[in-house]
DNA sequence: CTATGGCACGGATT
DNA sequence: AATCCGTGCCATAG
């Protein structure tokens, strides 16, 4: 008896733990790493099929049109909706690359940044080209720099020189252009040939002539210098230094992400959220907050019931098939179960954090309110290492269009920062981080002037002594 | 002498 | 246990 139980108790354990390490496992991938990972799961596992009808996966009906019209309904007290949705971009199983399986490349592109610039430069890639930019791409830092000599990595690969520079020449000049360049200069001096003709030529040489020549005076914004360097007018080289500001940045990788680092316009969103969020408003009701969480996958994933019929009909007739088929079931019911319990815990995340940080949704950076990982966990009941793979490598479309990762729901500085930043926006002369860190506790907030200091160089703002009348250049290490 | 940035330490968070 | 973040101290530039 005694032994029964403690052999129930190890087979219980067994599968629970099988089955918590399978949904941390998923909890951590965002949707399109869970979406790629099911793929293979669902090529290698007979067990588990995927049903084209589509059902939403929030409240289980029929699914006619996108999204489910009963469970994305506004309400009328406007307060917010939080339903699952499937993507809609993935079809089914389109892909274009119909022919070999053994791109051993896809491995290593998780990533979407990589991902995105091989989708663009993947069509004028000769095979035993692939590699090579699979490993290009990772080589890149988190600024979108490239680490790595073009010899080495060609020594490296086994592979001619001039290869590797005709891939990465491709790279450079995919979307966002400038990555994969080996210093800030490099990616700029990309960034400006890549604007020929929508700019005149005499500006852009001008530009040109300003970065490759005066780059160390353009980071102290000491345009006279440069204007007297160059023997050029003070006004063009304003102009063009203006520019230089306006369209072009040295860290072409940090624009993917959205961060606030590109001043100016909105670059277009290089990927899809793993949840979005918009406003709808009826009528005159107060708007409604429409959370859209995207579960991986167009249509429904089950255990192939027809195979577990056959299962059990064949009895132990066949104790080694059984035995397979057995496992396949199980592995197939472990992970349907598993996504279903990813996004549970999705939803239940994103109800916490929407109507904790309503206004920073609503307004902006300013009125993000102070939240941490734990305190979520303890209110959902969970551990905080749940909390923790639920948040990261996630972003989140905002009513604002801005694509940016789900972890700034949970920066401890965010709002002070744009304090520093409306401060410095507002100041009539350049107020030094002393002068600043002074106006910030007179709004109750005490940070000392080192931190102020760190907020500018995040916010991407130049000293007092370097602060004009003209807006500031991005500093570059 | 003043304003900043680099380094590193300690406490909080993950 | 590892990482992140605010801060103090000190060197340096203007």
């Amino acid at each position: 008896m005694q032994q029964l139980r403690q052999f129930v108790g190890n087979e219980l354990r067994q599968t629970t733990t099988a089955h918590l390490a399978q949904t941390m496992a998923f909890l951590q991938l965002n949707t399109t790493e869970l979406e790629n990972t099911l793929m293979n799961e669902l090529n290698q596992n007979p067990a588990l099929e995927l049903v084209d009808e589509r059902r939403c996966p929030t409240c289980g009906r029929k699914l006619t049109q996108h999204p489910c019209p009963t469970c994305a309904r506004p309400t009328d007290d406007g307060a917010p909706v939080i339903y699952l949705s499937t993507r809609q971009s993935f079809g089914g199983r389109d892909d274009s690359s119909g022919e070999d399986r053994s791109d051993s490349y896809e491995a290593h592109t998780r990533e979407s940044l990589e991902e995105f610039i091989l989708k663009q430069i993947a069509a004028e890639l000769a095979r035993e080209e692939r590699p090579i930019a699979a490993y290009i791409l990772m080589q890149l830092d988190e600024d979108g720099l490239l680490t790595e000599e073009p010899v080495e990595m060609a020594a490296y690969l086994r592979a001619p020189l001039a290869t590797v520079e005709r891939v990465l020449t491709l790279i450079q000049h995919a979307e966002p252009v400038g990555v994969g360049a080996r210093s800030p200069i490099e990616s700029l001096l990309i960034q400006i040939e890549a604007l020929q003709g929508t700019v005149t030529d005499s500006l852009r040489n001008l530009a040109r002539a300003i970065i490759v020549d005066a780059f160390d005076l353009l980071a102290r914004n000491d345009l006279r210098q440069i204007a007297r360097q160059l023997r050029s007018p003070l006004a063009s080289v304003e102009q063009a230094a203006r520019f230089i500001q306006r369209n072009l940045t040295p860290y072409p990788g940090r624009a993917y992400w959205g961060d606030g680092k590109t001043s100016g316009e909105e670059l277009p969103a290089y990927h899809e959220a793993d949840v979005n969020i918009t406003m709808q408003q009826r009528g005159a009701a107060p708007s409604a907050l429409m959370v859209e969480i995207f579960t991986p996958l167009a249509g429904t994933l089950r255990v192939n019931p027809t195979l577990r019929a056959a299962m059990q009909e064949l009895g132990d007739q066949d104790a080694g098939k059984q035995e397979k088929w057995a496992q396949a079931v199980e592995r197939a019911t472990l992970i349907t179960k598993c996504v279903q319990q990813r996004n549970h815990t999705m939803r239940r995340l994103m109800e916490i954090l929407v109507n904790h940080q309503k206004d920073f949704i609503l307004n902006g950076d300013g009125s993000l309110k102070p939240l941490t990982r734990s305190v979520v966990a303890k209110t959902l009941g969970v551990h905080e290492s749940t909390i923790s793979r639920a948040v990261a490598s996630k972003t989140i479309g905002l009513p604002s269009g801005r694509i940016v990762p789900l972890s700034k729901f949970f920066d401890r500085s965010l709002s002070v920062r744009d304090r520093v930043r409306q401060i410095i926006e507002a100041e009539p002369r350049p107020l030094t981080d002393d002068e600043i860190a002074d106006a910030l506790s007179r709004d109750g907030i005490d940070v000392a002037r080192r931190t102020v200091a760190k907020y500018r160089n995040m916010l991407g703002i130049l000293p007092a002594n370097l602060r004009h009348r003209p807006a500031a250049v991005p500093v570059v290490a």
